[in-house]
DNA sequence: TCTCCAATTCTAGCGTTGCTAGCGAACAGG
DNA sequence: CCTGTTCGCTAGCAACGCTAGAATTGGAGA
């Protein structure tokens, strides 16, 4: 039965277009916004044509969806190192929040993909990415020192709520970007 | 010279125009979302061609930052009659931020076009808008009696940012609706 | 009142978008 | 070597934002 390899290599040439194509559609994002992000552009990158897109995905927003999967994993790698190379439960507050927000500023496009573009990720189900998860629990654990005990979910939701709300109200100019770090530390020695 | 009030008749139809567009805009995405608000549905429904929008706007965009001025007029009044019509700082505080959070939720394609669709808003300049400041002038003198001197506009802030996220994450489906007011709470109660 | 000119609105169309139908080539299996 | 299926391509659709140029309207002068 040589059938079987050759489906597996196919298989596995099938996914690794697949990546091809996600890393084509973050790295244009990244350098030219999603607006630049379109089907005839992205297929001429990985040198397809436009239909085979759509035989890796349903369409555009499943595209974006999957490069927010991909943000969500490197914003949890990034926050979990900001907590482990730091002692003491304050500073890894700070540290954790720190590189919660140097990531929305330094990778802008993937930021939007995760919290603005994309509406059809699911979050809370048993079905959420374990990526999405891993961001959730670099929050609940850097506040758990913090919280009461019945309320350390609540509280890393609105670390969260907080921090989110400082980066995408400050890059769509609606705060200045002058007092940045001041609200920040402010937000964090109110929640702390 | 009859001439004159002619003229001056031709403004102010033009002006009424003007406003049936920015009214038929924020209906139409009030009632079917943003999406779908295009400019031949936009002119279909204020009864002239399209060409007709691009003599009162200078594009889809620029009709979006007018809708969006309105919201924040509305925003505005809304939080100020929530404020006014409460005594205490605390009850003031809750009842304000009440009033942003169902302002969000009950127009969610307002809310959008505030802080989601445009950029092209001028924020904290000149020629920003008074709408504008007077939303974020509400916030200030709420949160005054829990400011130290030098950090009430620090303060109000970082309200804005927190109110925001949370509704802004809510409204993405990433945090669950159902602790949506004990969230609320808390970040209240930390930042009084 | 009739004609003319300027302002204004409309028709028609351009280039691009996301997405899809259906043809043609490539390739595994007999 | 032939056959059947799988796969990617060419071509095209409807809808998008936006614009050029024709057509219509309406005030001004004879």
């Amino acid at each position: 039965m040589a059938g079987m390899s050759i489906h597996a290599r196919r298989e596995r040439e099938r996914a690794e277009r697949e990546r091809l194509i996600v890393t084509a559609a973050r790295e244009l994002a990244e350098a030219e916004g999603w607006e630049a992000v379109t089907t005839r552009r992205l297929a001429d990158r990985v040198e397809y044509s436009q239909p085979v897109l759509y035989s890796h995905f349903k369409g555009m927003d499943a595209i974006v969806a999957a490069v927010a999967v991909d943000g969500f994993a490197d914003l949890a790698a990034e926050m979990r190192a900001a907590r482990t190379s730091t002692r003491g439960p304050k500073r890894a507050l700070a540290n954790v929040a720190a590189a919660y927000v140097a990531f929305a500023e330094q990778r802008p496009a993937l930021y939007d993909a995760m919290f603005n573009q994309t509406v059809s990720l699911a979050f809370a189900t048993p079905e959420t990415p374990a990526a999405l998860r891993a961001g959730f629990d670099e929050l609940r654990q850097v506040v758990r020192p913090f919280a009461a005990d019945d309320n350390e979910d609540l509280l890393a939701e609105v670390l969260w709520s907080g921090l989110h709300g400082l980066v995408s109200l400050t890059r769509g100019g609606r705060l200045p970007r002058e007092n940045h770090d001041r609200r920040l530390a402010l937000l964090l020695s109110r929640l702390a």
